[in-house]
DNA sequence: TAACTTAGTGACAAATGTCAACTAACTTAG
DNA sequence: CTAAGTTAGTTGACATTTGTCACTAAGTTA
């Protein structure tokens, strides 16, 4: 067995976030344009190579690329998949570590002005961007959405991309556009009692010019799965 | 950004395997002896550095180790996760890619002489092992076995771990024996029915003192998910 | 041929999803 | 001050799905 010291360390490997948010307008997803070879001028998913002096792990190399390019320090953050090949990079061999990130609605127009230069929010279109992306980032992305989706159907997963607080009928709304379907009201609601996700904001009710609504928030950071005895 | 070429490549990423399968006795993990430092002494899951030069991408790399330590060359094989620390390895920053792999009943009873020098088969308690494993292998496997056991609600994973024809009662008996409870036989038959994972084989029955049962195979080689409307 | 064993079915109860109507609580126009 | 409009939240009736459990079927063995 080799072994190896950090210092003689070659870049290989890049951690790469597929990060959504339901801003400027439905779900989208941020790109930034390549400076530099290979596939300069095209968009590709933020990242960047593995900083083993900086990076403690691999989640806090994601999440300095995240601050970096967004400014948000604590989204959701969940592991994708990881692919590695000969071919995907016309250098030679390289690694991606993909993650997913929900910026919640309210970090995203807070930090409109954080935004990096290169970087712009694309709205997600079936199942990418109607755009050709760099290496293989197309195919990453439509597997981070492809996640996303799934994972509506039975965790906590689209509350993280509303602000803080929300309404039930917004969340329904979110769970709905990702879904593609519309929900039954009662149904949803008793799902979500159960689910026991949410918690209700103690006397806070959001006012419109009709009926107050009450205001919950998510119980945890992560992404609860609803728990089901299916076999 | 920094460029690479191949030939200076250091490695940093391993490719690890936990490899599954109901010998000898009831779910079991194949754990191989380490003859080097660091961990010299201790089991830990099979694994190797990523071979720029052989590995046309990373799941090539994991059936390369998965022949070399068994001899099985069709497993049935998932990406698990990675995981990225200065922590893990005492020489510094690494790079561990899980997959998961489940061997046929066949394929262990075939193989018996195939399996490496090193390499054991020690069956599942709890979460583990009940030993001290190198490296994170201890947290790597626990992470393994929630993924089969939460799997095995939804999806036809289970499967891979029988012989390529089995019974609806044998199957039974795997996902009962993952889920640690008993399930009811027409719920099943059921659930099997209208999952579609299954694909009856033409006028084949298994007998023995009693009547008769239906053989099947797996539709597929990949694990289907059984699909649900949830919320 | 009766007893035994495991495979496979069918009938009913319980839980869940769907739909639509209803009541509640506010704002706004007049 | 009141009626109309809007969205929140509840309720109940009905269809569909799912779980439970006893039953029938098809073989072997004594």
């Amino acid at each position: 067995m080799t072994t190896h010291d950090n210092d003689a360390f070659k870049p290989i490997a890049t951690v790469d976030l597929a990060i959504f948010s339901l801003a400027p307008a439905g779900l989208s997803v941020l790109l930034v344009r390549r400076t530099s070879v290979p596939f300069a001028g095209d968009w590709a998913l933020p990242g960047g190579w593995i900083h083993i002096d900086e990076d403690a792990d691999l989640e806090a190399a994601a999440r300095r690329v995240l601050k970096e390019k967004t400014g948000v320090e604590t989204p959701y953050l969940e592991q994708l998949q990881t692919t590695g090949s000969r071919d995907r990079d016309p250098r030679g061999w390289s690694i991606s570590i993909v993650y997913i990130a929900l910026l919640s609605a309210d970090d995203v127009a807070e930090r409109q002005d954080a935004l990096a230069e290169e970087a712009e929010w694309r709205p997600i279109e079936g199942e990418g961007v109607g755009l050709s992306l760099a290496f293989d980032h197309a195919s990453l992305l439509k597997e981070a959405l492809g996640r996303i989706r799934s994972k509506v159907e039975y965790s906590s997963l689209p509350g993280h991309l509303l602000p803080v607080r929300f309404t039930l009928s917004e969340l329904q709304s979110v769970y709905e556009s990702l879904l593609g379907r519309k929900l039954d009201k009662s149904a949803f609601r008793k799902r979500m009692a159960e689910a026991d996700f949410l918690e209700p904001v103690e006397g806070e009710m959001r006012r419109a010019s009709n009926r107050p609504a009450q205001v919950f928030r998510l119980k945890d950071t992560r992404s609860l799965v609803l728990f089901d005895r299916r076999i």
